[in-house]
DNA sequence: TCTTAGCACTTAACTGCTTTGAGTGCTAAA
DNA sequence: TTTAGCACTCAAAGCAGTTAAGTGCTAAGA
């Protein structure tokens, strides 16, 4: 299927893209020519470009306007063309500075990669959290703050921590709380977290102290905690000028938005490969865009998803590198 | 410096603001006499615009053009026309809903209140948190959560709860945590966070166990907890079609993002005035919004500001009843 | 004195026409 | 295979004329 191309072809068609990546105008026979003196007449450029468009790399708007890369184009240009440009030691320095703060809570983790894509690619940032079903839990603390109030904070096999508030039935004295806690942490450490959301009545069962009482926050636990690990499981951050500058139509922006959309695309993601995999204009329902993601883990059994999504004009040469690089700070 | 109006050049007034607001077009004699038709010809309503342009209060863009409101016409309409209009209540209902669940982590609170004002508003909500620094601790809690790890959780006198996690130089075991955390809670509870921020150390010092170990802790805390308060105290949230809708130029919201300019913003208005404050135009150096704005009280001595940013042709009537409504709900 | 009809004047917005120039494709010669 | 040259295309910019939505002003009527 992938059509051999000369050298010179080649070479023109990676000077097309990266002009047109910088720049964003069609580029002319004309301007390759002066800007890129590449020993061959206008003329001649315009044979190639003409073939080049002919094999499908590239397309112009309309009759006297300069080529601008085809989505197969900038397919081609990313296999076998394009030069992935490193991080620069600064941009290096201040990823791993955020990483090295806090980054234990999951949601707050989230939340910060996609802030750091969205800002070092200039255009927006998303993280897809492991699915933490199939996680193992460490252990549960429960904090009472308040009358009728606690804290339950959990912390995973992997270490990492969610918390939410909760509202109880019942005002319960600090000893009643420790007590019970004991119990729970008894018998939820070391269970699937999805186990626990089926069974949770059945797990507490033989427990005969204070049964009703627990099975109550227990209740509350599988409301509040362990049926909402799969929510909110989606972040995206964009750049202050991501929609201002950059040409996203607002249908494209719309679909972003719906979760679920996302949501397929990147389970997509996941199951088929491992590394930084690169998504162009159709390869998604998001047409006019590309998407730059690579799977991360995070512990044993827990895979992410992150990237970037932007026009299909972006560097990707550097955001390959960007996205790679981070979804390895996660690997660690 | 009011200068007082007619009965109907009043009337007038009110309805070119009120049309400008809802359709954003300058209003024209015409389009007034025939959609209110207030009895008078399109004539004499345009000698009328022409003293409410020379008292001030409207201007138009050029010669042939309807008449917009000025600030000073805003102004007018505020305190003189405007009738306020209440919350339905579905949108009442919206938001207790919101306020209901999970209202108690400082963090979460401020930022579900921007998201509520910007969804509501749909331009864009901010709060500004209140400064803890006076505020009583309550207790501190400290959980193991890894090796060299500890989440601490402060809770305050009004029983808003701040959490981080902290990196220690030492590995400790739960049982010397518990010690420790005792000894924290017995000398820190009920002392002010400024003067915890400040004293630490002295106010730790006396105890004979484990000094060492509790002065390290103690100046992790400090940097980790303490002087956090007042950070990341200002929350922005805005409505999707805010940028892209609004009249919004850029170098404004450039200034939005800057906390700085916020915080002198707001620090104005925490100290003026009780209840809802309203900044048009100039008041503020965002030239071309206007701000609703009012403070809000988190028990005793803890007072926070939030409101609404927009264009100058928002509709306030409605925007009043909101921030002042989230305000009071604040309060309690 | 206040109101209003009427008219001259201003201006943005649109329309249609022409010109310009950047770019292509094709041809024919080196 | 390369290139110079030329005809052709088309977006974009400029220009003139028209339209319509406004205003301001005047003078007459209540």
């Amino acid at each position: 299927m992938v059509i051999k191309l000369t050298e010179r072809k080649s070479h023109i068609l990676h000077l097309v893209i990266k002009e047109y990546i910088k720049n964003g105008n069609p580029v002319s026979s004309k301007l390759l020519c002066e800007k890129y003196k590449p020993g061959y007449s206008s003329a001649t450029i315009r044979n190639d470009l003409a073939t080049l468009e002919k094999k499908g790399y590239l397309t112009h708007p309309y009759t006297s306007a300069g080529r601008i890369p085809t989505d197969e184009g900038y397919r081609y240009y990313i296999k076998d063309l394009m030069e992935i440009q490193r991080l620069t030691h600064e941009e290096e320095r201040r990823i791993k500075n955020e990483f090295n703060n806090q980054m234990i809570e999951l949601d707050k983790v989230m939340h910060q990669t996609s802030k750091m894509l969205a800002m070092v690619s200039e255009c927006s940032g998303f993280t897809m959290a492991p699915n933490l079903t199939e996680s193992l839990v460490e252990y549960i603390e429960l904090t009472k703050i308040g009358t009728n109030k606690l804290l339950v904070l959990m912390v995973t096999e992997e270490g990492l921590v969610k918390h939410r508030i909760i509202q109880c039935s019942e005002d319960l004295t600090q000893i009643k709380i420790k007590q019970i806690s004991k119990i729970i942490n008894k018998r939820l450490h070391g269970k699937k977290i999805s186990e626990v959301k089926k069974n949770i009545l059945n797990i507490l069962e033989t427990e005969k102290y204070e049964q009703e009482l627990i099975f109550n926050i227990a209740q509350d636990l599988t409301n509040e905690l362990f049926n909402l690990v799969d929510e909110n499981n989606f972040f995206f951050e964009e750049s202050p000028n991501f929609l201002g500058n950059v040409d996203i139509d607002e249908e494209t922006y719309e679909l972003v938005k719906q979760k679920e959309v996302m949501h397929n695309i990147l389970e997509n993601v996941k199951n088929t490969k491992q590394g930084v995999k690169i998504l162009i204009g159709n390869d998604s329902p998001l047409k006019n865009c590309s998407l730059i993601t690579s799977a991360y883990k995070l512990g044993e059994n827990s895979v992410g998803v992150l990237g970037i999504i932007g026009p299909k004009r972006m560097k990707y040469s550097k955001m390959v590198s960007l996205v790679d690089y981070i979804s390895k700070m996660f690997d660690k």
